[in-house]
DNA sequence: GTCTATAGGAGGATAGAC
DNA sequence: GTCTATCCTCCTATAGAC
């Protein structure tokens, strides 16, 4: 089974197509808003082979995502692992994990050129859509991720609480979204958005980076460790 | 035409029963999703009542939009108002700020009774949905509120630069919409979630407060002002 | 105002020729 | 492996009885 990304053989892979063709759709339309019929249309293919190749809308739809999430996760562990081994022990700097754990999926969407953007965009609208098939997909995805880079901020901010680091993780991952996913639904509300995209990464590292070292607030303050 | 939203009287207002069972099926399924027979199941009316109280089903999904935003928009008019009469010209405090902004949201989503954590679920997926005319829609219904409360923020903020600010606000927008919309598929990222959730609001708020003022990352050092 | 019945079309999936 | 033709379900919207 072939999966060669680019069409320098004439007719290119059909699956590949239909991978290609569908992310975008799914992105823009949703998973009930995309018919199999724009998807084939747009890829160019018949309309039987979505089923032939990949069995039904659904797994096809499974498929983009394993395609993207597997390659992103790897990413981030292999950043793990490689700052691990050059820290001789010694914790990471919270910026450094967030650098692991966000640098790639920041990448991934500043990519305009092989669908990273597209997919990001999916990810994120997909993240807020509670499909069940989805959903414990994902989980399965990220088990080990979440698990690695969780231990990691532990020790990078042993000052911060673990039940605060998770949420906190939890919040990042919200607006790190927003940042890729939302861009032009912000350009709506406040009109304009002249910036250079290139500064997105710093500002929002400045921004998470706040946010995750602030101090406690009061309700929380009663015992510290934990 | 009536909009009362309980049943005390026997049949409750159709209008009002279609838009409470619309509201919870958009959330769960996405507009795409939900079939207008879903809706008149639900809402234990007949099919055709839905286009004739509204129009068509577009029409029913903006309605249910309309009521809600309305409602939070005047809230966080109100507030700011409020705050602002009473510190006699000087400058909020931007706690003081992210209160009344993200306040009446947070309180809307914790009311598990009246359908407002419900709605709160469907404005976080929505935001990452781009229909095009769900859009325009809330960049009308936001264009006062985001105009007055970035003013607000400049004055509480004189050394963070004004594009910082609006970019920090989106980022907070997109914090907040996770945490509130989120949570579940946390829970199954993470894999436990035991915690009280009236904590909720301190732990955003803390964040939230370290990220708004949070130092400048150096690429955006060079100028100060502006 | 509220219902039944149905028009008219789009949806996913598949059988079977090539 | 790829295509055409088609099945049958489901959709939104409306016409017209009550």
């Amino acid at each position: 089974m072939p999966q060669i990304a680019d069409d320098s053989r004439a007719g290119a892979d059909t699956a590949a197509r239909i991978l290609d063709a569908s992310e975008w759709l799914f992105a823009e339309h949703g998973f009930e808003g995309t018919s199999m019929r724009m998807i084939t249309t747009r890829a160019a293919v018949n309309l039987a082979s979505v089923n032939y190749h990949f069995g039904s809308k659904e797994a096809l739809f499974q498929e983009v995502f394993r395609r993207r999430l597997a390659e992103l996760n790897r990413l981030r562990l292999e950043a793990l692992n490689r700052m691990e081994a050059e820290s001789d022990g010694t914790a990471l700097k919270p910026s450094q994990v967030l650098e692991g754990f966000f640098g790639p999926p920041l990448e991934m969407a500043a990519d305009t050129e092989h669908g990273g953007h597209t997919f990001m965009r999916l990810l994120g609208r997909t993240y807020t859509e509670p499909a069940e098939f989805v959903r414990k997909f994902m989980a399965i995805e990220y088990a080990e991720v979440v698990e690695r880079y969780t231990v990691a901020l532990y020790a990078a901010l042993p000052d911060v609480p673990k039940a605060e680091i998770v949420w906190r993780l939890h919040f990042m991952m919200g607006a790190v979204s927003y940042a890729i996913s939302g861009i032009d639904a912000l350009a709506l509300l406040t009109g304009h958005f002249d910036d250079d995209p290139a500064l997105l990464k710093p500002r929002l590292t400045a921004f998470l980076l706040g946010g995750l070292r602030a101090p406690l607030p009061e309700p929380l303050k009663v015992s510290a460790g934990k």
